[in-house]
DNA sequence: TAAATAGTGTCTCTGAGACATTATATT
DNA sequence: AATATAATGTCTCAGAGACACTATTTA
């Protein structure tokens, strides 16, 4: 904008901008994401990460959270807006992706949003979207992957990915993925899911109970599968801390 | 991009999309931003961050080097390259600003960069810029603006601020704003003009001379104004370290 | 001599990392 | 009984923070 002169309205080539979603979950002790195949050409038969073209009259922002809404088919901001102060999901930009054949169609600007939340429920497939699911992180990512993404959206993932495990260490986003109240245990296993390293239980505990505003204690205790009762905790209303936890 | 159906090239809205640049730089103990006076409508007579359209053939990031390029009168992706490994200007995408409104005269999505480096060349004036220099960032961003900037500018500067800073911490990038050769109270100096508050020297010595790479001692002795010859180091080939240097 | 800079040394306290230990519930 | 979980405790070591101290050069 601003300051270069060469704009001109009627030879300028227009760029379409697309809101990209990387949607995190843990499921099963494993990280997972959510992506749809393609029922259209190009790139008919492959997954790719959910997403869509911005509108004229909203911001990519606004896109990103009327995708994940589409997708989920939850009204994300209305819920994170009812529950005041506390977010249940979280949605921020990660990066824009806009090399020039990115889509062999046109100009296509991608802004990545990475997301994260508990329990969403099962998503339903969309118009042209022949199936959606969650597809485990690593079968996407791992080394003998059992996918293969669509335009550069595994470049997105892998850049999407590296942001959650980043936000980890030094933010209380973990609680997310889990229900209203989780145990330490639970907590602990999330970190494990999404770093694919633990760091010692023992350690871990006393870190998390030493951050004020982590977690906070509540009355209740749960009906143990193997072990005993533990007590169960909720989010607090601490956002980031100091110093932060550490991956090899 | 990718899943949603609704694209339709007669109907679809286009978006313009540029490549601002917040261009830092430390002169005179202080940290400074390159703006640009606007020289057309609208905003005429505002500053604003440097900046351009994105041309058909070229990504924002092609782009965002183009346009340092053009208004540094260097070209930085050439100097990067023959000094192999070690850059000498730094340049990182930030982030994505899409409101709607934020140019009034059509939607332009702008991918703001942060750059910085040491002793740029005076700037020139290009056509349709009517003055292009540094401003201390305390006197754009304080209590009490000497200037207001066009556009969403304000915010964008505030945040890639706010990068450079985080960046001190973790990353040796703070050598880059130096020459090729520097003493450990310039290097100390340049945190001081990034951060706004200085960690005692001495700790800040002993911290820097323990993280393997960040700097390499030469043989030569600097000429002191007061006081006694102070040893040069050069950067090293670390880029980022653990544990990070601490700000309030 | 004052002022700014250069450089070293020291003490304390926090907290990470690596364990060991004990207890409690389920299968 | 075996196993997974819950919870606490202990020892060591790295490193941040706060200072004191000395020395060197120029104005």
């Amino acid at each position: 904008m601003t300051t270069t002169p060469d704009y001109n309205p009627a030879t300028y080539t227009p760029f379409a901008v697309t809101a990209d979603l990387s949607i995190f979950t843990v499921r099963g002790g494993v990280l997972q994401v959510l992506l749809v195949e393609r029922g259209g050409d190009p790139y008919r038969g492959y997954w790719a990460l959910p997403g869509g073209f911005t509108n004229p009259e909203e911001s990519t922002d606004a896109a990103a959270y009327r995708e994940l809404a589409e997708e989920t088919g939850l009204d994300l901001r209305a819920l994170n807006r009812e529950r005041s102060g506390s977010e249940r999901v979280h949605l921020e930009q990660v990066k824009t992706y806009s090399a020039p054949q990115r889509d062999p169609r046109m100009r296509v600007v991608s802004v990545a949003y990475m997301a994260l939340a508990a329990h969403l429920p099962t998503p339903r497939a969309s118009s042209d979207a022949a199936q959606v699911r969650w597809w485990p992180v690593e079968d996407v990512l791992g080394e003998e992957p059992e996918v293969e993404l669509a335009f550069d959206h595994r470049e997105i993932l892998t850049d999407a990915r590296e942001r959650v495990r980043a936000k980890l260490e030094y933010t209380t986003m973990a609680a997310l993925f889990l229900e209203e109240t989780f145990t330490l245990h639970e907590l602990w296993r999330i970190y494990g899911a999404v770093w694919g390293e633990m760091p010692l239980l023992s350690n871990f505990r006393r870190k998390v109970l030493s951050i004020p505003g982590f977690v906070e204690a509540t009355e209740e205790l749960t009906e143990g599968s193997p072990g005993p009762k533990a007590k169960l905790y909720r989010r607090g209303p601490a956002l980031t801390f100091f110093p932060p936890l550490r991956r090899e």
